[in-house]
DNA sequence: CTGAAAGCGCTAACAC
DNA sequence: GTGTTAGCGCTTTCAG
């Protein structure tokens, strides 16, 4: 009458039931199951069996107790709805199972505080590290995690300026390079649909990055015609309808990324516009939205994958307890395809 | 020396230090922090200040162990990469965290193997409940999870001849209806590809709502040029092109999904093929790329969002130890577009 | 190489 | 409404 056990509740059994079954102690169960190089063969084939023959697999909760550890890793990232962190997130959780761990995602829908509202939750749920995206946060997150010694890698992000541990590449000089190419091919009326910057390290970025651009070929970055809204097909295309509008359309659009290139590209064909003809279209990711429409979208290529299976190894030897990794920069690539060309003349 | 945590790990506040810094027990300090309204007013105020000035959280294994649950739903889908699952899955976890759930996922790769494998995990890492996609796989996976108590869902399909508690659409005849309009147009020349369906019983069941509508129309089911290929665009574009390299090549070309649809509407473009003059493409799920090609895809509209929501709830309630809920079946809708036409006569 | 035993931090009876 | 206390099931020192 001491067991308060549920009715629904199966009575499992327990490293205890093993041991016994065995007849070994719970201790080298307990080896055999996570180190079993310490035991006799014969005496772990012995506990193997009796382990089959129950049907034995381990308390989570007192595992996690005993050895402050969950396995278990935690991303947040702003949306899983369209492709642009998907891939980069397979890779990263298939490199986590290959190290044993598990990855626990989140998503925060692009609001700093569903974001850090889900960083406390990973961490209440175990998380005993955190994959994030870009440095941009409340400092007192970080000093929470660093309080509870939950380590933190920043991804999708490279700013030699910011101490922690991070893989990603360099935002801004990745757009520069797409934009140089935009205004040697002579475009000087420049259109740009960005997320909004404030919070997002890499949409600021990626939006100096032209100004960056424009500067050196001696163009006023104020006069950026420049469009904040978040990222998704429907407010690319709404933006892209309020640049055409403008007294002097912009001759390209730069998009902050594939996702609002896409929209722009459907509101260009739905206001009979040629591309790029009459106006170019730039993305920036290369998921795979941009090569399925049509004309293929001109954009920078970013290795999702191999930042997502770097990050899996780098997260892994952190937790345990190496000491914190250097700032990892990946390289991205321009790839040229239907939706640039120069202004008409 | 009795204090064996090891220097990097951090000491970090427990129950017990809040109770002695508020004055209560720990079984208060427990209670405000779980079931807030059993205690006074003005204690539960002495308590959260002594939480909020150490900083404390609690600690995740402990709570899981003595209490039997760690708040944790495991989903498995078959992949991240794409956004057929993503939808559903971004509103099950809206759902789930609006109960205070968190959301494991974890990716099979359209492996069954890989699938029972991270079913094994999520069950390890505490996962309370399951989420799956479809009904088929190995009884013993079954076996097993009811044997550790786990309630599982199954979704993505309703088959009334399945006990279990599932939520999803009529695969079968979401696509009969589909096939319908096809035959009704005209086309007698039909070719399908679709995902092996060897332990896909979506995939399974789409081939059969087409031989269905065949059936119906007095054409010999036999007679469906079928390929079974992966889900991916490449591979959808693969099977295309063997398709319409046939003697007699199909006048129009049923896929399983709007991601091989897509994949056939790019080779067709390739090939030179008017879409849907000279061959009529159709899709499945209306997931966005549906809207973005040119011409836009018709396909069936599976409600994702709403499935994810009500999926959640219906987990939590058989968390809660609620009787297995009767299998719900959603509507599909058809949605015509720009892929599909009568043949050319 | 194996066993004994001391916790890990929290929850939930149960008693007051 | 609050306190006491017995576990929850496992890991890991330490002794042998």
């Amino acid at each position: 009458m001491n067991r308060r056990l549920s009715d629904t509740a199966p009575n499992l059994p327990t490293l205890a039931d093993v041991a016994r079954a065995a007849g070994v102690s719970t201790a080298t169960v307990s080896r055999c199951l996570n180190s079993p190089a310490l035991v006799q063969t014969a005496t772990r084939d012995r506990v193997l069996s009796a382990v089959a023959a129950l049907g034995y697999s381990p308390n989570f909760g007192a595992r996690a107790l005993a050895a402050r550890r969950t396995g278990i890793i935690g991303a947040i990232i702003p949306t899983m709805e369209n492709a642009i962190f998907a891939r980069a997130i397979q890779a990263f959780q298939e490199e986590l199972h290959l190290s044993g761990q598990t990855l626990l995602v989140a998503s925060s829908s692009y609001s700093p505080e569903i974001e850090a509202d889900q960083i406390r939750t990973l961490v209440a749920r175990g998380a005993d590290a955190l994959l994030l995206i870009g440095h941009d946060r409340d400092p007192g997150i970080y000093a929470f995690l660093e309080q509870r010694g939950v380590p933190v890698l920043v991804s999708w992000a490279f700013d030699p300026a910011q101490a922690r541990a991070s893989i990603g590449f360099d935002n801004r000089r990745a757009m520069a390079g797409l934009a140089q190419e935009v205004l040697q091919l002579g475009h000087r009326n420049i259109g740009m649909i960005s997320a909004h910057a404030a919070g997002n390290d890499r949409a600021r970025d990626r939006i100096a990055g032209v100004r960056d651009a424009l500067r050196d070929h001696g163009v006023d970055p104020a006069a950026l015609d420049l469009i904040e809204t978040p990222y998704s097909i429907a407010n690319g295309a709404e933006a892209m309808a309020r640049l055409m509008a403008l007294p002097t359309p912009p001759t390209v659009v730069i998009c902050g990324n594939d996702v609002l290139a896409v929209g722009a590209l459907q509101m260009a064909r739905q206001l009979g516009l040629d591309v790029p003809r009459q106006v170019s279209i730039t993305g920036f990711d290369d998921i795979e939205l941009a090569t399925v429409v049509d004309p293929a979208l001109t954009t920078v290529h970013v290795p999702h994958r191999e930042m997502g299976r770097a990050a899996a190894q780098l997260l892994v030897g952190m937790v345990g307890g190496g000491a914190a990794p250097a700032p990892v920069c990946l390289e991205t690539k321009l790839c040229f395809r239907g939706t640039l060309a120069a202004p008409r003349t």
